[in-house]
DNA sequence: TCTGGGGTCCTAGGACCC
DNA sequence: TCTGGGGTCCTAGGACCC
């Protein structure tokens, strides 16, 4: 019996929650992300993919080929919300669920009872999830591998679903553009058609030895594979974490020592307080830095034992940093953490007990860009409440005043009206996004 | 106003060991 | 004049994904 797998997909999901909260931007371009001198567009609106803007694209590039779309900052606590619910409702189809990203699952419906009319469950599934996140859209795909799963569901977009017959598989992914596959990017693509490969078809007549020639061992082999529909991945409902980093571009380069090693003291507080709130210790840390040519230096050093103390992960980075060139100025700074264990190892010489987090407010700290924002402030998107006039967003600010729309999912579009920032019956909301009226623990 | 942030996986070369 | 041959760990960098 065939493997029947599930892939979900939510569609344009952060420019759909902001859809859903903020009536008049309904039916409208929307782009999040792109911010600041240094963004990127994390979602565009199905509107906005109509003026061209992508994801991953320059936030200044967007703005030219889109320039009356409402661009946001982002609101990760209510696209955290809504992923939690999606995610909730996927495992009570079947416990096998693995989700990929907030927006993106696996479902291996063999620990489902949905032998019969998987057409009319999958349909059930799109609707009850549309109910419970109040407005959302995902498209489903069905087939007898991940791979060919996520094809499918790649086909059904914007707001649809397709089932792959075990019969018809082989067919469907035959014409699909080798770029189509997942793990086929721009520099494989580039590859395959020099060697006369564009499609999937194409692909199936190659030599199995030119791929692994051209290609490498697992890229060869796994394309090779792929062509023919083969894929016994599982589906993993538990994958343990392999690494734990953060990074920063800057608004402008930065040359001043000092200020750089603030950052990386204040970044390794941040990977040292989520390596404790996962229970584990590295044995392994890594800086990145990006200069102004945007050309990439990465460090690594494997310390004596795994740690998950402070002093031990910013001192192992502060001395990779001290032996790298910052004259020609620095875009990005990081540091992270791998090479996970789940208890401390003894050391050489002894070692004081992991150090509670110091919490060091770096100088500089304007220069970070976020490119999506999480956290409440007047940034565009943002959400505020006002004493007499409720909940609202920011629409735009700057010149010391903020413009706030007065509108949330349940009412209509809603008045637009300005204030100064210190206004005292203006606040911003920081990460409390409004209640679903149904919760997927409901149902 | 070119090019975010958080990840995963793979490769290649050198060290080191038996 | 050969030059061995695995296996594993480590580091740096690249490709790719959402």
């Amino acid at each position: 019996m065939a493997r029947r797998i599930l892939h979900l997909d939510l569609d344009a999901f952060f420019a759909a929650v902001e859809q859903r909260d903020k009536p008049s931007l309904r039916g409208k371009a929307v782009v999040v992300g792109g911010a600041g001198p240094r963004g990127v567009v994390a979602t565009a609106s199905y509107e906005a993919r109509r003026f061209g803007v992508k994801s991953a694209m320059s936030g200044a590039e967007a703005r030219r080929r889109a320039p009356t779309a409402a661009f946001l900052g982002g609101r990760f606590p209510a696209y955290r919300e809504s992923s939690r619910i999606v995610m909730g409702l996927l495992r009570e189809v079947s416990p096998l669920v693995e989700p990929l990203s907030f927006d993106e699952a696996f479902v291996d419906l063999s620990g489902s009872d949905w032998g019969d009319d998987l057409a009319g469950r999958v349909a059930w599934l799109r609707a009850e999830l549309t109910r419970r996140t109040e407005g959302l859209t995902a498209s489903v795909g069905v087939g007898s591998s991940k791979f060919l799963a996520k094809l499918a569901s790649e086909a059904a977009k914007p707001d649809g679903a397709r089932i792959l017959a075990p019969g018809d598989e082989l067919g469907f992914i035959a014409p699909l553009p080798v770029r189509a596959i997942p793990g086929v990017g721009p520099a494989t693509e580039q590859r395959l058609i020099t060697i006369g490969l564009y499609t999937v078809e194409d692909l199936r007549g190659a030599d199995r030895a030119e791929l692994v020639r051209e290609l490498g061992t697992a890229a060869g082999e796994s394309l090779a594979a792929l062509a023919w529909g083969r894929d016994e991945r599982p589906v993993e409902a538990l994958r343990d974490p392999k690494s734990i980093s953060t990074e920063d571009t800057f608004a402008v380069d930065l040359t001043d020592r000092s200020q750089l090693e603030a950052l990386l003291r204040r970044d390794a507080a941040q990977v040292v307080d989520r390596l404790h709130k996962a229970s584990l210790f590295a044995r392994t840390v890594t800086i990145k830095v990006r200069f102004a040519d945007f050309t990439t230096r990465s460090v690594a050093r494997s310390l004596g034992g795994a740690t998950d103390g402070l002093d031990d992960i910013t001192s192992a980075g502060l001395a990779m940093f001290d032996e790298i060139d910052i004259r020609q100025g620095v875009r990005l700074l990081g540091i992270g953490v791998t090479n996970f264990s789940t208890s401390a190892q003894e050391k050489l010489f002894g070692e004081e007990p992991p150090v509670a987090d110091e919490r060091v407010a770096g100088p500089g700290e304007e220069v970070v860009l976020s490119g999506v924002r999480g956290r409440g402030d007047y940034h565009p998107g943002a959400d505020v409440e006002h004493a007499e006039l409720g909940r609202g967003w920011v629409w735009g600010s700057g010149l010391g005043r903020v413009t706030v729309r007065f509108e949330t999912r349940g009412t209509g579009p809603g008045p637009i009206r300005t204030f100064a920032v210190d206004d005292e019956a203006l606040r911003p909301v920081d990460i409390d996004p409004l209640p679903m009226a149904l919760r997927d623990d409901d149902a």
